[in-house]
DNA sequence: GAGCACTGC
């Protein structure tokens, strides 16, 4: 990818820049939420429809509410359905896709309703619940409020759901959809006391929500909106990021300098470079031009230096704000003046013929688009360069395909079958996902010994139902359930807390030779697995802190989080009576445990050097930041392939090919069999 | 001898 920019002048540069073509798009007010007395709730727009609003809930039992974000539809209709008492028989939930949101929402509306957080108002996400019995408005993640229903699938203590956020569609959101519209209709049934469904999106295309939910009755709400200017190019630009370094620095040379600058690329590399160019470039521009302040934004970017987009530049200079899509919808920056959109974004493939995911560099689609340009428009009028034509966006997919049809769903599968659904392959999802995925989910159960078949219904076997209780990928929740065989719970639970948490290991790049020679005594020759658990290991017996971590090259916030999800997979652990014991030396055990659940991601040494994989026999290679790479054991498992140059094994661990065959003789008779045809 | 976007239970 080229990314060169440095070598010319920026004045020349900037006559590169393509002239501009006008078009209007209303955007969303600021984000500027000061705490709100009763006089500020009755400033927002919203207020205004809060009687016919009402009026229209009252006899709904489903609705689909549009409002762009700043309606005030999250913070105050809840409020409404309170105080007008209905749902009152029971409490009132408002999903949100993000921990943050879900926190900051049930802050800011316990402070309109003068009470502490956590009694009429409060919130239930992983690791903290701030509720109580007095409790009336709940806001969760969508993850959780899955995960009561798995424990309650008709939500009874619940009267309205309000699913927040739904045009994000991410596949927790998605899975409710289904759940809620079951119970809503077992309830009416059976009954009891009745469910409300109130589906909030901020997208115009609501047709499907209305379609899905029996027609329920689409309710549009105003925002206070801001115009933004759209530009886009006259050519079709095939380097995206040249141009995009040709648009901020004419804007730079144009613009006053409190005008804050946001531009969309694509992963932590390629920002890095950018952010290196840019600063190159604003060294050596002329007398007069504002000075500029470049900050990289991504989510591995430690928190301190994440916060800083948040402090305002200082006078005469500009902010410039290089950012993956977590500034799309996680991260909101106010003062950007200008949104700088490539049209690209990195995100997972599914490519239904391999069966498998790949990370790649693709388009965005409109609705990302128009995400991206409203950033622009949050406090004041706002512009946006799009880099890309209008035909070429013409051309984007309307919406991004719902995560639901792009990923691995043998955990969404055990969910399902653990909420007793009838038949999981029928469920009414609003977007099925490829029939194909949903029959390789169930296989890899079944191979997990997670289901079984009775009567041509697929039923949870006592394993598979305390699988579903982990939140876990189920070959995790496997070796979890299976280590007291092998006696050693205690090293499991590390492992696999570890792994379902981002590299707790820190790799700069820049101080390579000084992290291998810190990194050694913690190696193992057994793998991956075990070099966790030796860092782990080592980390508690020092009373790991900071310090500790800076030194040993481990990355503090993602060990902080480990210990967390640890500390959560134990407590599961005890409710399940799963005798916790260490197996203190006998790492041995350790694999022959986890070989229960990797045994269908295993690879055999060559004659010529090289891997294949055991279950498709595809040429695979140990990934060099494996602590095996220069190792040729003759067969290891690992945790995920990576598919870039070559298909790399991530996170391997040395096994003997017995016991492999002892985790899964049926799959590996098989197999067997299969190459002998 | 390579390189992981973003969430969440």
């Amino acid at each position: 990818m080229p990314r060169d920019g440095s070598s010319l002048p920026p004045a020349k540069r900037a006559k590169l820049a393509p002239p501009p073509r006008r078009a209007m798009l209303l955007a969303p007010p600021g984000t500027k939420r000061p705490p709100a007395p009763e006089s500020q709730r009755r400033s927002l727009p919203i207020f205004q429809a809060r009687g016919p609003l009402l009026s229209q809930l009252r006899s709904l039992d489903s609705a689909v509410l549009i409002g762009e974000t700043g309606s005030g539809k999250t913070t105050q209709i809840p409020q409404y359905l309170y105080e007008a008492g209905i749902g009152c028989q029971g409490i009132i939930a408002v999903t949100q896709p993000r921990r943050v949101a879900a926190i900051s929402l049930a802050t800011r509306v316990s402070e309109e309703k003068k009470t502490e957080l956590g009694k009429l108002v409060g919130y239930t996400v992983r690791f903290e619940d701030l509720s109580s019995e007095e409790t009336r408005i709940k806001f969760l993640t969508d993850g959780m409020l899955l995960r009561e229903a798995i424990g309650d699938p008709l939500l009874r203590k619940y009267s309205v759901i309000i699913l927040d956020e739904a045009h994000e569609r991410t596949i927790h959101t998605d899975v409710l959809f289904g759940v809620v519209k079951a119970a809503l209709r077992k309830r009416k049934d059976l009954g009891k006391l009745p469910l409300r469904v109130i589906i909030m999106s901020a997208t115009m295309d609501v047709d499907q929500f209305s379609q899905y939910f029996n027609g329920a009755p689409v309710l549009y709400l105003e925002g206070r909106q801001h115009p933004i200017q759209i530009f886009y190019t006259k050519q079709s630009q095939s380097d995206y990021l040249h141009a995009a370094l040709v648009s901020v620095f004419q804007i730079h040379q144009e613009a006053p300098s409190s005008q804050d600058i946001l531009v969309f690329l694509t992963g932590q590399e390629e920002i890095e470079a950018m952010s290196k160019t840019c600063r190159d470039i604003a060294k050596h521009l002329p007398d007069g031009c504002p000075h500029m302040l470049v900050m990289p934004l991504y989510a591995s970017l430690p928190y301190s230096q994440q916060l800083r987009v948040f402090q305002a530049a200082p006078t005469g200079c500009r902010k410039v704000i290089l950012s993956t899509n977590i500034a799309e919808t996680s991260v909101t920056i106010a003062g950007i003046k200008y949104v700088v959109d490539t049209g690209m974004v990195k995100a997972k493939k599914y490519s239904p013929e391999s069966g498998l995911e790949v990370l790649a560099v693709q388009r965005i689609s409109k609705a990302q688009g128009w995400q991206r340009t409203g950033r622009a428009g949050r406090e004041d009028s706002g512009i946006c360069y799009r880099l890309y034509t209008e035909e070429e966006f013409e051309k984007f997919d309307k919406m991004t395909i719902p995560e639901i049809q792009r990923c691995n769903l043998a955990s969404v599968m055990l969910q399902l079958l653990a909420l007793r659904i009838p038949n999981v392959l029928t469920f009414d999802f609003m977007s099925k996902p490829a029939p194909d995925a949903m029959e390789a989910a169930i296989e890899q159960l079944d191979l997990l010994g997670a289901v079984d078949r009775k009567e041509n219904q697929l039923i949870l076997t006592p394993l598979g139902r305390k699988m579903a209780a982990f939140p876990l990928e189920p070959k995790f929740s496997k070796t979890i359930l299976l280590s007291p065989k092998y006696h050693c719970t205690e090293e499991i639970l590390t492992i696999v807390s570890l792994l379902s948490v981002d590299s707790i290991l820190y790799n700069p790049p820049s101080r390579r030779d000084e992290v291998q020679a810190v990194r050694k005594k913690f190696i193992s020759s057994e793998g991956d697995h075990l070099t966790l658990l030796n860092v782990y290991r080592a980390f508690r017996n020092v009373s790991g802190n900071k310090e500790w971590c800076k030194e040993n090259f481990v990355n503090n916030r993602n060990m902080m989080l480990a210990l967390d999800v640890r500390a959560q997979l134990r407590d599961i652990c005890l409710k399940l009576s799963v005798p916790v014991e260490s197996a203190r030396s006998e790492t041995g055990n350790i694999r022959r445990c986890l070989a229960h659940s990797l045994f269908m991601n295993a690879a055999e040494l060559q004659p010529d050097g090289t891997y294949t994989t055991v279950d498709s026999h595809q040429l695979v290679a140990i990934h060099p930041s494996s602590v095996l790479f220069h190792c040729k054991p003759a067969c290891v498992t690992y945790n995920e392939l990576l598919h870039t140059n070559k298909c790399y094994m991530r996170d391997l661990c040395v096994v003997d090919a017995d016991w492999l065959y002892d985790a899964a003789p049926d799959y590996f008779r098989r197999k067997l069999r299969a190459a002998k045809n």
